[in-house]
DNA sequence: ACACTCCTGC
């Protein structure tokens, strides 16, 4: 849906430089030099059936460093010589202490946690019982200290070490844990140990309470009271469920400085943040230094490696992400798979997406309703509607189980694959069904699927209903209407719509005014335009007069500069390009071609861009596949410009000149190529479309040349 | 959730 109304949105991998001294404290070690990922993957898939402990280095660097340590070992040197260590914090980086180690078990290995199982038998003790009890009425007092401190008078046994961890585990709210906390502490019955820690902090990670829990932890370090595994991870998965990425890895380094070895929990939890971060070589880094050292990655981590590559869209890394598994004798379970699914979706796999789907149904791995939905996203996203309502029927004839998402991501795809009839199936089946009746996200797509075949009529009839049986008015509805509207240039029905929504009180986002300014380039100057500017200056007031700014002819080039900062800054980051695209082609069709390119020099400078122009020494690439038509435009001028600047300066041109417009499986997308077609019909530019690949288009350097020659100084003139 | 920490979809 998102790709429907601002253009698709490529995966770009952008790996920040980082700069040395931001660099993570395992990274920037001397003694440490980890493998780049390309050479990472090598070493992978020569090793892949053997065991990886410890890992073959590439070549070069045996020749650079003849005696070259396991990295392992490298590690071992790195804790006792760099962090200036007492005996027994070295001793933890071979044995990681863990506060619970079941001694019946063997002792675990190097990073092998045992934990705890949980026994049943609470149920049937009484006195647990009173304390649970006891817990659940301190969760429902009030919420003030003088309440608290009257309830806790009630605590049926004696606030024992055992007990009081048992009811300080028991508490929901994070406030009577905090006043549970410190009652104990005051109480002074036995000393504080990490546990306490941990389990109050656990309790302010579920209320989000990122403050609190590091104020704890700092209590602790006053206190002398030992950090331990458990209390970094919980301090760590805290930070990341408040968003605070930075703090996590704040705290990550900070235990590594200490010498405390992570364990496999820390492990998958950090890494997850480094891909969450898109820090891919933090994580690479990490992992393989994980499996130097003896760890045995678990699913968890398997599931955040595949999730990463699969953002990345990177196929490599989700095939080593496989071959790992191989090497580990590790059979995926439900998470990696659906993991993996839809990584290889992301990644453009959709037929290996589908063989991995017949190999877990083969294997007895039961499909849930994330499965079904990532994999009817990608068979949408392949176009391959049948197999998509196969696999629809697939699911109601065994008893597969759905749920909301499911239902709206299969009508989201109808959708987009214009697969009228089937969606409205769908939508009547909702409909008739007790629990899932169409909710918001259901009416949404379901406009969507009449808005893009134009079926305005029905998209109305549609809204109505919406309106009338109590379903959330929401803002994307509001745009997909407002988008048919515009294209069937309806546009006093679009200005009742939109006052409509604003009466219910719909906030318009940046993508709805994206759609306003898409409709005010529909249009020429009149009265209709006047009609849509009027609402776009109700949604975006600062849009608006960027756009009087833009066509008035006076304005420099430096405020133009100014305010498209200030905007791009307001817009959120998936708005930015579309938004460019729009301002471009609104300066293109007022004539104004120099602020056209103004806007475009102005985009590319701020990334919204990104490979937009290749060089290598036997091919110049542009890529316009991510642009407009009027950006495209701008965009090839500008490249024909640059290229009749170097053939000025006979500077070195490759021999092939290469445009993709894409092939338009992408309804939006669709026009490009045409439109790119006539572009350099009227230029007269020596491109043909390849025969081989749809949607790109081929020059010659000497094409080129006499081109450059005969027509290119019209270029600086009229466009 | 009787001592704890990590992963999956509109």
């Amino acid at each position: 849906m998102a790709a429907t109304l601002s253009r698709a949105v490529d995966v770009h991998c952008t790996l920040q430089p980082t700069s040395d001294s931001n660099r993570p404290f395992f990274l920037t070690s001397p003694l440490i030099r980890l493998p780049n990922r390309r050479r990472f993957f090598t070493i992978s898939c020569s090793s892949s059936s053997s065991s990886r402990s410890p890992p073959k280095p590439p070549p070069d660097y045996e020749d650079i460093h003849p005696q070259n340590p396991s990295l392992s070992d490298q590690l071992k040197s790195l804790s006792t010589t760099l962090l200036n260590q007492t005996p027994q914090q070295a001793q933890l980086l071979t044995k990681p202490k863990s506060t619970w180690v079941n001694p019946t078990r063997p002792k675990p290995s190097v990073l092998n946690l045992q934990r705890q199982k949980k026994s049943q038998q609470h149920l049937y003790n009484p006195q647990v019982r009173d304390l649970k009890h006891f817990a659940r009425k301190l969760d429902e007092c009030e919420n003030s200290e003088a309440a608290f401190m009257a309830a806790i008078e009630e605590m049926p046994h004696p606030p024992s070490r055992e007990n009081s961890l048992l009811v300080l585990n028991s508490l929901r709210q994070w406030q009577k844990t905090l006043l549970f906390f410190n009652w104990i502490k005051t109480q002074k019955l036995f000393p504080m140990e990490t546990i306490f820690y941990n389990v109050a902090m656990k309790s302010l990670r579920f209320g989000r309470q990122f403050q609190l829990t590091e104020d704890l932890a700092f209590d602790m370090i006053d206190n002398g009271i030992e950090l331990d595994n458990i209390t970094y991870s919980t301090i760590i998965t805290c930070a990341k469920r408040c968003s605070l990425f930075d703090k996590a890895v704040e705290w990550f380094e900070r235990m590594y400085k200490t010498g405390l070895m992570p364990d496999e929990v820390t492990y998958s939890g950090v890494i997850d943040v480094y891909a969450q971060l898109g820090k891919v070589e933090e994580v690479m880094s990490l992992y393989e230094r994980g499996r130097a050292s003896g760890w045995a990655p678990d699913h968890i981590a398997i599931a955040v490696l595949g999730k990463m590559f699969g953002e990345a869209g990177d196929y490599d890394g989700i095939r080593y992400v496989l071959d790992e598994m191989k090497s580990l004798g590790m059979q995926p379970n439900l998470v990696v798979y659906n993991t993996l699914l839809e990584a290889l979706g992301k990644a453009g796999k959709p037929g290996l997406a589908r063989s991995l789907f017949l190999e877990m149904i083969e294997l007895g791995v039961t499909p849930n309703e994330k499965t079904l939905t990532a994999l009817v996203k990608i068979y949408g996203k392949a176009r391959w509607g049948r197999d998509a309502l196969d696999l629809w029927e697939r699911m109601r004839s065994n008893g597969w189980k759905m749920d909301y998402i499911l239902c709206n991501t299969l009508l989201s795809m109808c959708a987009d694959l214009g697969l009228e009839e089937d969606a409205e199936r769908l939508f009547d089946d909702m409909k008739g069904s007790m629990t899932f009746k169409p909710n918001s996200w259901s009416y949404t797509a379901m406009l969507n699927t009449y808005g893009s075949l134009g079926n305005v009529d029905k998209a109305m009839k549609l809204f109505d209903e919406m309106s009338e049986t109590g379903v959330e008015v929401n803002v994307m509805a509001v745009t997909c209407l407002i988008q048919c509207l515009g294209r069937a240039k309806r546009i006093d029905d679009l200005v009742r719509v939109f006052e409509f929504a604003m009466e219910r009180g719909v906030q318009p986002d940046d993508r709805m005014c994206g759609s306003l300014m898409s409709i005010i380039s529909y249009f020429e100057e009149g009265k209709d335009v006047d009609k849509v500017i009027a609402l776009l200056q109700q949604a975006n007031p600062e849009l608006v007069s960027f756009i009087k700014l833009l066509e008035e002819e006076k304005t420099s080039f430096e405020t133009i500069k100014e305010e498209f900062r200030g905007i791009m800054r307001a817009t959120e980051v998936e708005a930015r390009r579309p938004f460019c695209n729009c301002l471009i082609d609104i300066c293109r069709d007022g004539n104004l071609h120099e602020r056209a390119h103004e806007l475009l020099y102005m985009g590319t400078v701020y990334g919204l861009y990104p490979g937009l122009h290749t060089k290598t020494p036997d091919e110049w690439r542009l890529n316009l596949r991510s642009l407009s038509v009027g950006a495209a435009n701008t965009a090839f001028e500008e490249w024909m410009r640059t290229v009749t600047k170097v053939i000025e300066q006979k500077e070195e041109l490759p021999k092939l000149f290469t445009a993709s417009t894409g092939a338009g499986t992408h309804k939006l997308a669709q026009g490009l190529a045409s439109a790119f077609e006539s572009q350099v019909k009227r230029l007269a530019a020596p491109f043909r479309q390849s025969e081989e690949k749809a949607g790109v288009f081929l020059a010659t350097r000497e094409d080129i040349i006499a081109w450059a020659q005969l027509k290119a100084p019209s270029l600086a003139i009229t466009s």
